[in-house]
DNA sequence: GACACCTTACCGACCGGTAAGTAACAATCC
DNA sequence: GGATTGTTACTTACCGGTCGGTAAGGTGTC
């Protein structure tokens, strides 16, 4: 019951247009906190109250119920998603290139929202189904887009042969863990860029043919883990 | 109050020993199933004695509490990250080859363990502190063996010069990804492990330095990009 | 007085978990 | 071999607590 912290001046009200949409702001920046500790479902309308400095109520005057707050951040993320396919969009260039430029703005983009895609990656699932369809098809039409791009550049001859869904997977999926690990790395952000799109790039763009076969026992010790583990 | 499906046999008690463990691991595969979709914070007792065709209290029985069932499916992970680790510590050769049987390893084991490691990642911060703390430890050691094959490797000049933190995160990274997108792939889990296997492997062992600077313009639009963002 | 902004007080639903009792069978006793 | 006892494996009924959300009203500004 006791007030921990007044975050919330309640003194100037309705002088100032604005004051809404800054309130706004602090409550879903204070919940976006607690779901990155606690998780959505483990953080209770209460306990949002309460590190704002408002009753529970107070929330309410602001957002619909607490789906909103994650709907505040799905719209986040996406519109700056679209910023960053923006910029895609108008690239040009040989596949390598293209290629690098998505790493790069992809790598940037999730270390600069961090905070937003720890939330997003986890708690998906409790996106309403609408988000979730709209979703899925977004990021179908991204792999694909990916997939393209490899595609044409193993046809043109700059990368090498490869299964491009793979590939596109990889690239996509390394991506998507930067913002775990991005806090841990004392580079910046554009060396950190450079750094994932020359390991991925470099990866792909190899002439001659790897050799897999470097450590003998393996491949067959394998077989059988892929359909059934032994004991 | 319908019981919709009686997955469970109550009629053959005492007589058969063993029985409880695998009635035991019925209810946590039911478990893990309703996890998987609607997450842990979502899913109720009650809904996992329903999808089994028992009562709440009947699992009780079996789990101390709703926790053990998510402890069950860590220990279950971690035993299989220890056979995993078991197996590499035996691991010899270059930095190369070291790495290859790390990735491939990795690989398999996450898409032979796709449905408990989409929940494991999703759900880390509902396990307990001695549990995340121990966990974190692992990873932090996982990590740091990781960069040193690597800085080995480097250092040996089979890998060219880059930074191996990075490197350590990028392939750790994409490797933690495979269960998400694995079941979109229509190759074996040995073809994929050996795509990851060459795409990150070539990417560290290219001699020449990767061109970096194709896109001209690109490189100072993201000087901003990592402090603020333009509107 | 209309409105924005906030409060206290409260609601029904549902949660994880438990108390208490019971059916089924095994082992033991006579 | 029938009654007794103990154990396992559940059941129904229920508990305290918390959840998301709301009703109703107060207070300051225009």
């Amino acid at each position: 019951m006791v007030r921990k912290s007044v975050a919330i001046k309640s003194v100037p009200r309705g002088g100032d247009p604005g004051r809404a949409d800054n309130i706004r702001q602090i409550i879903f920046e204070r919940a976006i906190d607690l779901f990155d500790v606690k998780g959505f479902r483990g953080t209770s309308m209460n306990e949002i109250a309460e590190a704002c400095g408002v009753s529970k109520p107070a929330i309410y005057h602001y957002f619909r119920n607490k789906s909103h707050l994650l709907e505040m951040l799905y719209e986040s993320i996406t519109a700056e998603f679209f910023r960053t396919m923006e910029k895609l969009a108008h690239s040009t260039g040989d596949a390598n290139a293209r290629l690098r430029r998505l790493i790069r703005l992809q790598t940037l983009h999730n270390i600069e929202n961090r905070r937003f895609l720890t939330i997003f990656w986890r708690e998906r699932h409790e996106f309403d189904e609408l988000s979730r369809t709209a979703l899925a098809i977004r990021e179908r039409e991204f792999e694909a887009w990916v997939m393209r791009i490899i595609e044409e550049g193993i046809a043109s001859g700059e990368f090498r042969q490869a299964d491009a869904r793979t590939a596109a997977f990889g690239v996509l999926g390394l991506l998507s863990t930067v913002h775990r690990w991005a806090p841990y790395t004392e580079r910046q952000p554009n060396e950190v860029a450079d750094e994932i799109a020359d390991l991925l790039l470099v990866g792909m763009t190899e002439e001659k043919a790897p050799e897999r076969r470097v450590m003998g026992e393996e491949t067959c010790d394998f077989q059988s883990c892929s359909k059934e583990k032994e004991s």
